[in-house]
RNA sequence: GGCAGGGUAGCUCAGCUGGUCAGAGCGCACGACUCAUAAUCGUGAGGUCGCGGGUUCGAGCCCCGCCCCUGCUACCA
């Protein structure tokens, strides 16, 4: 059984989860969980970056400890992947103190492995005791901090552990030149290309001044402790996920897939292959960088105040309509727009008129017609156009061409529009009313709950409770998530027993006037 | 500034190595049907394919110039 361990990035613990976070983890969670009906052994690891000194300013400004603060965003979290039904096999927190050794211990395995790789220098800045941080010149405004315009940038100068990225650029060459898989969609790969074109600095591994972070497990010549730098703590988890540096951690890694956001595409296609290379560590296989969610056009942005209420839309339409129209509507190997107009046209052409309705009519005729109980007969004539659909289903959803997500269910949806078109068409109602038609109307009421069937088992990694609801509804048993792809083309449903039930999919309530 | 990718019907976008490539879905208008969640099915609407040149028998698709948009251009997760 193949292992597919997958991971998404663990989110920054110094805010409630937004539609961004919930964009790429409902992603992961679709691919997860087709992977599990594909029959891989899938682990499948989110989980929050909880150290730093933004964290650990916000906790305090709240009056309250890191440890409880995070306690408290972590618990927000949770509660949010719940309810928008993200199946995941385990949540990692840096704050443990598994992930803190093990950061440690890959921390002291790359200086054993290659002793030159950390070395001490100065670190100049500007620094804003405001922030507790360094800025960058394109900060800095008028000499001030963006933030802090009453407060003075102070020059200090720092003694830092720095990691030597630079000489890893040719090893990354390689890499992405003979593994162009490891980093996509290819757009990212160009850029990350054209980054190595520019050369590579080294990087900060420890800062001064860093009170809320895993401690440098190397000291400097000056006797001063430092903490962990963002890199060397956050990208590790997924390592320590896997149980690094105990027990049999290597049977799970590396890991098959790393599902990010294009924003942090470099440290996942620079830093962290480097670092695994300087401990000696075998590297993940592909890293994907999904795109962003704009909303009504705009980018997401608090500052912006555009935004839109995470809970709000879940509240909307439920947690699986909310899926299936966000994945629909953002590519994802790109970005794409969000409006509470779009979500509600998409959901009721796709979800209420089109598959909602289209599982109404045929299990009503069911029940109309057959007592309930689907007759056996032969597949329709169009039926093979659907094999070839769900064949794209499988391109799309595979990996290998990509994680194309939305093509997976535009090609479903291909399918559904097909069997209210051929409903239509063979016009069952009026084969009812002709006993000599009784075969006919066998068929086409045999092929609906097929089609309906196929339907519930290609759309559970997008919509697991309606499409299980679905499934049930047609006379399905056990689980739809359950059905092995391979016996989806000869699909046996004769005997099943409809039971029609309340609407899948009800329409939108009209807009009440204000 | 440099590098990369884009600008195609009201909206979101397909259009591979140039010759049914002027398209799909949604929205809209009209018609059909009545099994169904006033859902569905059919038909139509006529968009300078960003602008200006050029190559070619023929160009959204190739070349040149210009305009506009987006991403990257390293210590923010």
């Amino acid at each position: 059984m193949p292992r597919f361990y997958i991971t998404t990035a663990i989110d920054y613990a110094n805010g409630d989860p937004h539609i961004g976070h919930a964009l790429e983890k409902i992603g992961a969670d679709v691919i997860a969980r087709y992977k599990r009906a594909a029959g891989d052994d899938v682990h499948f690891m989110i989980g929050m970056d909880e150290h730093g000194q933004k964290v650990a300013q916000t906790a305090a400004a709240q009056g309250a400890d890191p440890q409880s603060f995070t306690d408290g965003i972590a618990t927000r979290f949770l509660e949010t992947w719940r309810k928008l039904r993200i199946e995941y096999d385990q949540f990692i927190r840096t704050t443990t103190p598994h992930h803190r050794a093990g950061v440690q211990a890959l921390i002291r395995r790359i200086a054993e492995r290659n002793p030159d790789d950390f070395y001490e220098q100065s670190y100049r800045g500007l620094y804003c005791v405001g922030c507790e941080a360094f800025k960058q010149p394109a900060d800095v405004v008028d000499g001030h901090c963006q933030l802090h315009p009453t407060r003075a940038l102070e020059e200090v100068e720092e003694r830092n552990w720095f990691f030597r990225l630079s000489r890893y650029a040719p090893f990354l060459r390689e890499l992405l030149t003979e593994q162009p898989q490891f980093i996509q969609p290819s757009s990212r790969r160009n850029e990350i290309l054209g980054l190595l074109d520019q050369g590579l600095e080294d990087v900060s591994a420890s800062r001064s001044r860093l009170s809320w972070a895993v401690p440098f497990p190397l000291t400097l010549s000056t006797g001063e402790e430092q903490g962990t730098y963002v890199w060397f703590d956050a990208l590790p988890n997924y390592l320590t996920g896997a149980g690094f540096p105990d027990g049999d951690w290597e049977w799970r890694w590396p890991a098959q897939l790393h599902v990010i956001g294009k924003d942090i595409t470099r440290f996942h296609a620079v830093i962290w292959p480097a670092m695994l290379h300087a401990a000696g560590l075998p590297l993940p296989e592909q890293v994907w960088a999904h795109g962003f969610v704009q909303l009504g056009g705009e980018r997401f942005s608090k500052s912006a105040g555009v935004k839109l209420d995470l809970h709000e839309a879940i509240d909307r339409f439920g947690a699986d309509s909310f899926r299936y129209v966000l994945l629909r509507e953002v590519p994802f190997d790109g970005d794409g727009n969000f409006s509470w107009e779009r979500f509600e046209e998409r959901y009721t052409a796709d979800l209420a008129n089109a598959l909602g309705n289209l599982a109404s009519r045929a299990v009503a005729m069911v029940e109309k017609y057959r007592d309930s109980i689907v007759p056996a007969a032969p597949p329709a004539d169009d039926e093979p156009l659907d094999h070839a659909d769900i064949a794209a289903y499988h391109a799309a959803m595979n990996g290998s061409r990509g994680w194309l997500l939305h093509e997976g269910i535009i090609a479903v949806s291909r399918q559904v529009s097909r069997a209210n078109e051929y409903t239509q068409a063979m016009a069952p109602w009026k084969l009812a009313k002709d006993s000599e038609s009784a075969v006919a109307l066998d068929q086409v009421l045999s092929s609906l709950i097929r089609r309906l069937a196929r339907h519930a088992v290609l759309l559970a990694p997008f919509m697991p409770e309606r499409s299980q609801a679905l499934w049930e509804m047609i006379g399905g048993t056990g689980l739809a998530a359950a059905v092995p792809y391979s016996v989806l083309d000869a699909l046996d449903v004769s005997g099943w027993v409809v039971s029609k039930g309340s609407p899948l999919f009800p329409r939108p309530e009209p807009a009440a006037a204000p």
